[in-house]
DNA sequence: ATACTATTTACGAATATTACTATCTAGGAG
DNA sequence: CTCCTAGATAGTAATATTCGTAAATAGTAT
């Protein structure tokens, strides 16, 4: 935690306590929480918070590669990973069915994607690699 | 065109004038278009189209591997490509300035990785791949 | 400790996207 | 051609997400 408030002050960025409160929800929450789940948590100690401010703060940090935000392709709204800094880089498998989020330890993006695309004047600051289906749970349940 | 038609009522969807008029909006819209521009293209000899039925029709594509949608992360929304037969699937760059999308003929997911993930119980239906950054002409422009 | 300024916030309003439901229609059966 | 039914549509309402703005505040300089 204390990193990433260093992390961000060392870039000019403001630590707010509503800032450092959406910081603690991705770092305490056990499933990958959406933003009114955070909202929620974020509202235990910080009863005033808007959901804008999570929104915004998310941004930032989505920005800065410090959260990882997965789209779920579902109707309950994206959600959000906080890249711990002893983790390795990867990915997810989303389940359309239950909408359940895996991690898999892999990234397709090695030098040479990064060298072709560079080539072509692009800039690359980020990417997204997401695998949709079903998980072994929902194939099994078939009716 | 009449290839798609024919594999949706293979699969035993209805064939509807605004389904047609959806992907023959995709067909002939240069740029990638958003949910609303579709839409646009289709009220020209559809007037009476609801922008719900454009979404629901792009979702059916989607499910179908025939439209694919490239989350741009901006707030004009994302916007929809169709899967031309004869094109290698490919995916995107995002120009997170200006919103621009380039095709990259490039796809990072074989053999190895379905395998990876299917070991695990896992069925793939579909994948997202995209990189985000800046275009050459976003560079050049800085002020 | 006080004043100053650029960020940040809360709030309300604007979009994007999805869901619900009564109605309608494409495609098949007779 | 007419009937029938599952799937599709239009319209409205519900969420998710973003934006604009005036007011509040973190960090810096005094």
């Amino acid at each position: 935690m204390e990193e990433l408030v260093a992390l961000l002050r060392e870039k000019g960025y403001k630590i707010t306590p509503q800032r450092r409160a959406v910081i603690a929800a991705l770092l305490e929450s056990e499933k990958f929480p959406t933003a009114q789940q955070v909202l929620e948590i974020v509202k235990k100690t910080n009863p005033d918070v808007s959901l804008d401010t999570v929104y915004r703060n998310l941004g930032l940090l989505i920005e800065l590669n410090i959260v990882y935000e997965i789209n779920t392709q579902s109707s309950a709204g994206n959600v959000f990973e906080i890249v711990h800094i002893h983790h390795e880089h990867h990915h997810h498998l989303v389940c359309l069915v239950c909408g359940k989020t895996e991690c898999i330890d892999i990234c397709p993006v090695n030098q040479d994607y990064i060298a072709e695309v560079e080539k072509r004047g692009f800039e690359v600051t980020g990417h997204t690699f997401e695998f949709y289906g079903k998980c072994q749970k929902c194939r099994e349940a078939k009716s």
